[in-house]
DNA sequence: AGCACGCCGACT
DNA sequence: GTCGGCGTGCTC
């Protein structure tokens, strides 16, 4: 913002407001003056700091600077400019106010996720003791005199955290009345919580660094042989003799802490008396990476094709499905597409699904594109995501390659954005708002910034392959594997059969599968294992009288977890010991019922006593780098048998596995959701890819109850078309996407009762409205209670012609707000999610 | 979401 | 009377 001239061409004193969006759940923007100081330099985007409330202080981005004063209040002013060089594109604010407005949320949601917590600071009122005050002869209640002892043990406390302490509920009367006592004393706690890295350096102070100043002091060393050590060893890497220039730079001071023949006393006494001196600068948290030049990516004649007409889409369609089945060799294509895209100067996004980032593919990716490309991903500290977001506004990154949360990174020239795995629902955020889905999103930022999409999957979406096969998207597919590489022979095992002829109740390993993976062993490939749920086994059960072990929160029964001996929540992580008797008939017969990823690993261990058998689930790859760690054993081929859930499934190239076995096909398929059957085959034709790499054929099996199962034939048959044909005829029947838009309400209440009669009332007044078709519900969701909180789901089916999607949305907030305002359901909570998965 | 204010019942 | 509980309304 310039200061303006007037007409006589004096410059002339202009009040500016702006209104900003604070991280707050309030559906509206405030407004603050900016002081005169800031006139120059207020821009929209930049982030500010604003008292909000009597104390609160937080951190708000521009949206708007404008010169007209509120008309029935008193602005109050920023306190601070954070930003002279904004973090946030005005075409991000106009991205958030999309996303608050579709999603349903306020804008000040999507603020506080898109922005890593690092860029925000934030006030806490914490509160401390008055030193100078007597404590002996003040006349206190028992509660001021345990809060004052808890801040002698404490220091300071933030307002909850004294209501921690003492368990009481409403502590401000209890604080306001020490105050006015004057024996505690509220303050301000800014947190400010980036911190740039900082590496401690040491050079030669000015004064030594010409020949002959160096010269005299390396003689007045000689009798002091340790510091003339460092010295030394000092202007050996650093030949100041040859330019003095160098010594600016100086050198990193851990060279001298770790080499362990040089006196790190010394240095302290060169640097106590002036001839070396400390530094600090602040350096990336990025190792600087340079592409290795040997590193040449090779298309096959195919891929050259293919990347061909996929540019030749892009002339026409702004969107591009790639339907490349596993091991098709997609990911060189993309590769080929960002360098194009990447030498014209426009910046790229290449979106990968949580799990698979932390992989392979991202090591691939850094030996072509070194430190130009920045990577974004949950496990990385908040730091390292501030750098990266500095660094796309900087000009430094040009090149992202990240997870869901990426697509708010500050992007002003895409030129392209690549979707891996599209059909992948981690790209759907589901707590907290705003619940968006980054592939769709991405089409928003690309009709904004008229830059192409590119979605990928060997198992594409249904409603994605629909919107290619309209015309809406353009489609590009690559039906063969690269290379001499075939895809693997899938066949059934009937388990039904097999429980049979063994006369057992139930089977987990089939005697097909069994001997499978011994004739793997015996030739040395390795075989990998599928099943989709982790823990040891779902539940426990007592033979006596079937009692089942319940969440005391939730309405599920405790996943037993043999490695820590505990019963765990799945969904509240509520964790208790198992019982060693039932608690209802004290019988001392309880069982461990079903399998999960822990039991298969348990079993195979005892079956296959030589292998080497590891678990890869949430359990195991909790740590920073363990997922890494595995699936470097087992490239390795440190591990014979891989057990594990879904994340066995995305993005994995292992040459020499020639098995994979899948348990529970059934419960997958049963799965009461319209997806289900869509899911199946992704989740099953995934985790079959794994299979058979590079010239060896792979085997899968698919252990199952029902054989007949129309599912698993088009599977085996490798008939993605033919699954979508039969799921898009399903859809349009029942009316479910892409035939129509879903809108999920769940209500949240302690009390069963009010949770139900909530939704009711909500339903039927959405129903008024929008007639008894388009609203299904109220209904129990598959686990009812959650955190101590009762469910209930309401689902609003809009046909997608002839609806004002907006109107009905705000008719739909509307009701909410009616029935969160109604004096019956005072806690209640009403979560909205558009476009359910 | 916080946080303040104000009303009301339950105790010293 | 006042302490603590809770409902209501505001935040530029």
């Amino acid at each position: 913002m310039q200061t303006e001239l007037n007409t006589t061409g004096s410059t002339e004193v202009i009040t500016y407001f702006v209104d900003v969006i604070l991280p707050v759940p309030i559906p509206k923007l405030f407004t603050y003056r900016v002081p005169l100081a800031m006139n120059d330099l207020i821009q929209v985007g930049a982030r500010v700091i604003v008292q909000f409330g009597s104390k609160k202080v937080l951190t708000a981005v521009v949206a708007h600077i404008h010169k007209n004063p509120p008309t029935n209040y008193k602005a109050k002013y920023l306190l601070e400019l954070l930003d002279e060089v904004p973090m946030v594109t005005p075409q991000q604010i106009e991205m958030f106010q999309w996303m608050a407005g579709y999603y349903m949320c306020y804008i000040g949601e999507v603020l506080n996720v898109a922005l890593p917590s690092g860029l925000k600071i934030s006030s806490q009122s914490k509160i401390q003791l008055n030193p100078n005050v007597d404590l002996v002869h003040a006349d206190l209640s028992h509660n001021e005199q345990r809060l004052i002892e808890a801040l002698q043990e404490a220091q300071s406390l933030s307002y909850t955290e004294a209501s921690e302490v003492l368990g009481v509920r409403n502590i401000y009367q209890l604080i306001k009345s020490l105050v006015a006592k004057e024996i505690v004393l509220v303050f301000e706690e800014i947190r400010e919580r980036y911190q740039p890295k900082k590496l401690k350096k040491i050079r030669l102070c000015k004064e030594y660094i010409e020949k002959q100043t160096l010269d005299t002091l390396s003689k007045s060393l000689e009798k002091k042989p340790k510091q003339q050590d460092v010295l030394l060893n000092y202007l050996r890497h650093v030949p100041v003799y040859k330019d003095w220039m160098l010594n600016e730079g100086g050198l990193a001071k851990s060279a001298f802490t770790k080499n362990e023949t040089l006196s790190n006393s010394a240095l302290k006494t060169l640097t106590k008396n002036g001839i070396f001196e400390e530094f600090e600068i602040i350096v990336s948290r990025f190792d600087e990476y340079i592409p290795d030049p040997n590193v040449k990516i090779e298309l096959s004649e195919r891929q050259q094709e293919v990347s061909g007409e996929i540019m030749l889409n892009f002339e026409e369609k702004d969107v591009v499905l790639l339907h490349g089945v596993t091991g098709s060799g997609k990911t060189e294509i993309y590769i080929d597409l960002i360098q194009k895209v990447f030498e014209s100067g426009s910046q790229v996004l290449f979106l990968l699904p949580e799990i698979a980032l932390t992989t392979q593919i991202v090591s691939r990716l850094k030996r072509i594109f070194g430190n130009q490309m920045g990577v974004y991903h949950s496990k990385f500290s908040d730091n390292e995501r501030v750098e990266v977001w500095q660094g796309v506004v900087s000009g430094r990154f040009n090149f992202v390659v990240g997870v869901r949360s990426a697509v708010f990174l500050p992007f002003d020239n895409l030129g392209l954005i690549i979707v891996d795995e599209e059909h992948e629902s981690s790209y759907k955020q589901y707590d907290p708002a705003p619940r968006y889905h980054a592939r769709d999103m991405t089409l928003v930022i690309a009709r904004q910034q008229h830059c192409k999409v590119l979605l990928g999957s060997a198992t594409p979406s249904t409603e994605s392959f629909y919107n290619a096969k309209m015309g809406r998207y353009g489609l590009v597919q690559l039906k063969e594997r690269y290379g001499s590489a075939r895809l693997p022979d899938i066949q059934l095992v009937d388990l039904t059969a097999e429980r049979k002829k063994m006369k057992k109740r139930s089977i987990r390993f089939s005697s097909t599968l069994v001997q499978a993976i011994k004739e793997r062993l015996h030739v040395q490939e390795q075989v990998i294992l599928f099943q989709n749920r982790r823990g040891y086994s779902p539940y426990m059960s007592c033979r006596a009288c079937a009692h089942i072990p319940k969440c005391e929160n939730c309405a599920v029964s405790l996943t037993y977890h043999m490695y820590s001996n505990e019963l765990r929540c799945h969904y509240c992580g509520h964790i208790e010991a198992p019982p060693r008797k039932c608690p209802a008939c004290g019988s001392m017969e309880i069982a461990t019922v079903g399998y999960g990823t822990e039991k298969i690993e348990d079993e195979l261990k005892v079956m296959f006593t030589q292998a080497r058998v590891q678990r890869m689930d949430l359990d195991t790859t909790r740590a920073k780098n363990s997922y890494q760690q595995i699936i470097q054993d087992f490239e390795n081929q440190q591990i014979e048998i891989l057990v594990g859930t879904q994340m066995l499934s995305k993005g994995l190239d292992f040459d020499n596995v020639s098995l994979v076995g899948i348990f529970d096909a059934d419960r997958i398929i049963n799965f009461p959701d319209f997806r289900s059957h869509e899911r199946a085959f992704q989740i099953m034709t995934q985790v079959s890819g794994r299979a058979g790499r590079k010239d060896k054929p792979g085997l899968v099996l698919i252990q199952t109850a029902d054989t007949q199962q129309d599912v698993l034939h088009k599977i085996i048959a490798g008939d993605y078309e033919g699954m979508y044909r039969k799921e898009i005829e399903d859809r349009q029947y029942f009316k479910y996407p892409p035939f129509t838009r879903l809108i999920k309400l769940t209500t949240k209440h302690i009390d069963k009762g009010a949770s139900a009669r909530a939704a009711q009332m909500l339903a039927d007044k959405l129903t008024t409205k929008l007639g008894r078709d388009r609203v299904l519900g109220p209904e129990a969701p598959l686990v009812e209670k959650i955190r101590n909180k009762y469910l209930k789901t309401i689902l609003i089916k809009l046909e997608r012609e002839k609806i004002d999607l907006k109107a009905v949305k705000h008719f739909i907030q509307e009701q909410r707000e009616e029935v969160l305002l109604s004096k019956e359901f005072k806690k209640l909570q009403i979560v909205i999610d558009v476009d359910p998965i």
